[in-house]
DNA sequence: TTTTGCATTTTTGAATGCAAAATTTGCGAT
DNA sequence: ATCGCAAATTTTGCATTCAAAAATGCAAAA
């Protein structure tokens, strides 16, 4: 197995919940399980730290890193200020067939709105989302939406919205259809801030921060 | 030595350009060097090579990163993007005494524009820029911002500057910190926008990209 | 019964050793 | 002399091993 692959397969065990915020993680059972032999392990658990999803403890071993509020406040602000510069970005870069294809995957996500079916309409929510940052041609900007989305996508994807705050989310997401159809880099910019901020306030609210009770992992799964 | 003190000294020889971009890192000396085993060594790499200082090429050993136009493009862009928003942020967060700190910071810079001290000047600069991030008072941004600045550093601050850019640099300084204490965040953002636009047509005109020929290593030291 | 001190066990962090892969070297053929 | 191919050397990646640190358990004393 190469490297990269380890530290996905651990990073996918910790954002899906199976080694819980805060749990230690068990080492060996790791090594047996990826069947590989610690050094390996212990490379990928450094690269994760650094990715701030792992916590070492110098002589303690390693959790599973665990958000505070203000950590996920913390995310959220740099992913709102990530998402505005894709966003404009995407308005100077995107081609028309991207542009469709994003519209193809709104009108799909609205369609599941309407069939109130919460799961598929985050799927497609996410894919609209990633699909502006992809367009704005930056893998750096990529690489680090990427990074720091992971780390919150849990409450992102979780939380439950009333009636009232998925309403208003889906015509956030018209608006930036709109912006970005428009090529209007400053007013997509600036939807993407508010829908992410309310985002937040909706996470926020829930109290979703990862203490030692909340148990994100059953309402994912 | 601590693995965290591993990876600095690393990225500390990376980015002093001791080890060029794109030449090979050779294991064995910096174990030497370092008085460590290849273990620890081969952790830090893993995590510089996250980072993006250093590519891994499997089977094939591990080389320092070498940046293209391309990358110094992206790079910047998001520079500009962490800075626009740690100015926001900033101006809604920062106290009375911190502006001071910076007014006294951005004071002294300009005396070493008067006094034609250009390393000086680039310290002072490179702190102003460092402190208004800080008093965005977010460690994620702060992260970031630290990450991405440091891949750009060289050629951030090893680009000569004409007379014409260097008092366009000093002119928007003013009006940083201007906006700053007006704690006015959208104007703010804004300059601080042009302004590393400014810094990185100057760089890219430069053709600092780090291809085979370019050694930045003399300039700075 | 609770607490403190010590010995044992477990776990971590790093060095070493080994097999596989790649690079380099050397030799022969054209 | 140059090109191609194979042997030798080096280097990489990982498993194993070893030493040190922390956690645990137990017994004795308060």
């Amino acid at each position: 197995m190469l490297h990269e692959d380890v530290v996905g397969r651990i990073r996918a065990i910790l954002l899906d919940g199976e080694i819980p915020p805060g749990a230690r993680i068990p080492e060996r059972e790791l090594c047996e399980r990826l069947e590989i032999s610690r050094t390996p392990l212990r490379e990928a658990l450094k690269v994760l730290a650094a990715e701030g999803l792992v916590q070492l403890l110098p002589h303690r071993g390693s959790r599973a890193a665990k958000l505070t509020d203000k950590d996920m406040r913390d995310l959220f602000e740099v992913c709102q200020g990530l998402e505005a510069l894709a966003g404009e970005l995407a308005c100077e870069r995107i081609t028309d067939a991207e542009i469709d294809l994003i519209a193809a995957a709104h009108a799909a996500m609205v369609q599941h709105y309407r069939d109130d079916d919460l799961i598929q309409y985050y799927r497609g929510n996410r894919a609209i989302h990633e699909a502006i940052v992809s367009a704005a041609g930056n893998p750096v900007l990529a690489g680090l939406y990427t990074s720091v989305t992971a780390r919150i996508r849990r409450a992102r994807y979780v939380t439950p919205m009333t009636a009232q705050r998925w309403a208003l989310a889906v015509k956030e997401h018209d608006a930036i259809l709109n912006a970005l159809q428009r090529r209007d880099g400053a007013g997509l910019s600036h939807i993407l801030r508010a829908h992410l901020r309310h985002k937040r306030e909706e996470v926020l609210q829930a109290g979703f921060a990862e203490t030692e009770g909340s148990d994100l992992t059953l309402k994912i799964a």
